[in-house]
DNA sequence: CCACTTTGTTTGTTCTTTTTACTAACTGAA
DNA sequence: TTCAGTTAGTAAAAAGAACAAACAAAGTGG
């Protein structure tokens, strides 16, 4: 994706109108239940201005006004809220185990989702199954009738930043995929904003936009699966993925924890990906690439050895968190990825790594905040429908 | 520093000509000898916006107006340029062994600087100090009759997000220091803009800010002294320094390279620091911390014992840099700090790990450029007056 | 010398926010 | 019940900023 303006930022009176509109669509997304009065106050802006902003987007079916709300004095407001029955967002994630497809409202509610496994295959056929899985899903009952606003696709690999190039997927085997290039033709009829981007990326954005409440102020999701990566979304007011200059952003699983330590893939050696990742861990454990990982584990999880090599492995996912956390430092760390279904024997080592030391450099209690996802199924794939709705919110297109 | 917007964004029309004025005054600074009409084609806005502009910036001294520029076919343009000749911005350096301290015009040219040398003494003192130097800099002839825009300072530590705290710098025995608060009675007579950063990120600021013609969209500055630490600074547009939430961002020499390793006076074990950093190498050595460690180990450097702990170091150093290209992935990578001046038995290791294994994950010849600077000397003092200016142009204020 | 091109300014228009005044709707006390 | 006080939202005129178009200035090239 990426909505970069290299040129200068100036702006004409046309601009400022949609800043406006923006500002008010965004805080009404994070704040349901906001009236124009609250809006006027904390953007700055006069009644006046907000109110027009607000009618306009009401016409357009962007928001929907709700209940009075209790007076304190005198006229009480009236509470407004996002029309989640108009639209629809589109998501889908590209796993080395399968695929994954979302659909949901503009606040991140799903309306509907599939979960399709398939082996590691051509991008080709992979595109051709996901472009019938969506155009299957786009006609299931909650979401038909809906406006589709576009389609985000989360791979599992760096994305070209500047364009829609999946740079390299090492355990798909796919290299330089015009991923949405080749999806096109088996959805000729949607439109709107398609995007794709990095899976943890996607993931970490999602995390972080389509919360309501206190946002903070970053997030750094980590998604330990086959291999391992994260992304770091930043801005509580337009939130930015770190891409970096050539998409390598959150590659963590090829920073170096163990300097001559195993060969990875990639030719270099002690990359975290040798100490933690599905891959290392079937390395270690002898599993076969055919069998699920997972589901091998799980009956296996009171053996001496799977115990000592998810420790260990754990070990290194817990210096992995406190690395990110000394050279990144964000404001909450999300954990997530197939392999946080292993559990304690996995995590323990790891949150106890990082809870113990995380508060050295400082000597403060203050913690960041570090929470495993419960279900990390379709955070990618919803990550990716939130990044279509913040390129449509913030984005130079004029659809709103 | 950091002018964080906490609330939503929407803007008046005060802010849109704001908004615009800043544009231009920030693309004549970036690329001098621009015409009008270069400025209005590139911002997209009309002659008439940009012409009125620039007449208000050239009105209160911001800007100048040059020679006529070659014609291609019609009239020639008027080159703008940054007015030098009027403003002057301070930047001071609080390192572990001494002050510096800059005075610089818009573009970063330094028209007075000043080396103290100091041993770790008291916040008091050194602000005492510091407030002698800094008035006695700006009583120098250059200096003098210019109006002084404001005062940065960068500091070997993190500084607490949001408010203006040094939260700790471990080589100087400081802890939470509000060291703005402790300089401000020695220099009563200067207004303008006061802040403070960390001395790798404001290093990271101005190298990136101060420099003219294609920018990189970001930029990473190592600095390796008596820690090791860095700063990295993103957006072409509108640099924004990454702090993370308590500012512990770049703190790079307490990431572990090393699991089970040395202990580090952070408490942890096989932290970068342990590795490579002035007081490792110091350590290793066992050279006594009242010598000046470069000046004790220039003559030395043929000894085996020296060769092989700054071999080992710099493979460490070059571990860093390749995780930190594999976590932020930043377009630029610039080495400082007292270090480089230990010159190849150090660097060489570094850059060769660094070249060596930057691109096996991608596999494509591009290459992250990395610059060792020959003279670190002012780096971080000049980049925390860079810091100044680029509060006044893009902040809150309306100074200009 | 004249047609043509490009730069920069002037003038009046358009667009957006602001200001001010007003209506609406509720609280609480007389 | 009434009425002063308070807050929410709207309407119309006013102000401010950018825009469009015409124009003046200053070159080039035949």
């Amino acid at each position: 994706m990426s909505h970069r303006n290299q040129q200068h930022k100036a702006g004409d009176l046309h601009f400022l109108k949609r800043l406006n509109r923006s500002a008010i669509l965004e805080m009404v997304r994070r704040t349901p239940g906001l009236t124009r009065a609250d809006i006027a106050a904390q953007a700055q802006l006069t009644k006046a201005t907000v109110g027009a902003g607000v009618q306009s987007l009401l016409n357009q079916g962007w928001l929907r006004e709700g209940e009075l709300q209790k007076s304190s004095g005198g006229r009480p407001g009236r509470a407004l809220h996002l029309n989640e029955e108009q639209h629809v967002l589109l998501g889908a994630e590209v796993g080395v185990h399968g695929l994954r497809l979302v659909a949901c409202t503009l606040a991140g509610q799903v309306l509907a989702s599939h979960h399709e496994h398939l082996v590691p295959t051509t991008p080709e056929v992979t595109a051709e199954l996901l472009g019938k899985l969506l155009h299957a899903l786009m006609h299931e009952a909650p979401v038909k009738n809906r406006h589709c606003l576009g389609l985000g696709i989360a791979l599992p690999g760096p994305i070209s930043p500047g364009q829609p190039v999946l740079r390299l997927a090492p355990n798909l085997g796919w290299r330089d995929i015009r991923f949405l290039d080749l999806l096109r033709p088996h959805l000729p009829r949607l439109d709107g904003t398609w995007l794709m981007d990095n899976e943890a990326k996607s993931a970490a954005f999602g995390e972080l936009y389509f919360r309501t409440g206190t946002i903070p102020e970053s997030l750094m999701y980590v998604s330990a699966g086959t291999g391992i990566g994260s992304g770091m979304v930043e801005g509580s007011h337009l939130p930015l993925v770190a891409r970096g200059i050539q998409g390598l952003a959150g590659e963590i699983g090829h920073t170096v924890l163990q300097p001559g330590g195993l060969y990875c893939h990639c030719g270099n050696r002690g990359c975290a990906e040798t100490l933690v990742s599905g891959w290392s861990i079937r390395a270690a454990l002898g599993i076969a690439e055919e069998e699920d990982l997972i589901e091998t584990l799980l009956p296996r999880m009171h053996e001496p050895e799977v115990q000592v090599t998810l420790r260990r492995a754990g070990e290194a996912l817990g210096i992995l968190l406190l690395n990110l956390h000394h050279s990144q430092n964000p404001s909450e760390i999300v954990l997530g990825g197939s392999l946080t279904r292993l559990g304690a024997p996995l995590l323990d080592p790891a949150l106890h790594y990082f809870q113990e030391n995380q508060t050295r450099l400082l000597g403060t209690p203050q913690q960041v905040p570090l929470r495993v996802v419960e279900d990390a199924t379709f955070i990618a794939a919803r990550g990716a429908a939130a990044q279509v709705l913040a390129s449509i919110i913030h984005g130079p297109s004029d659809l709103f």
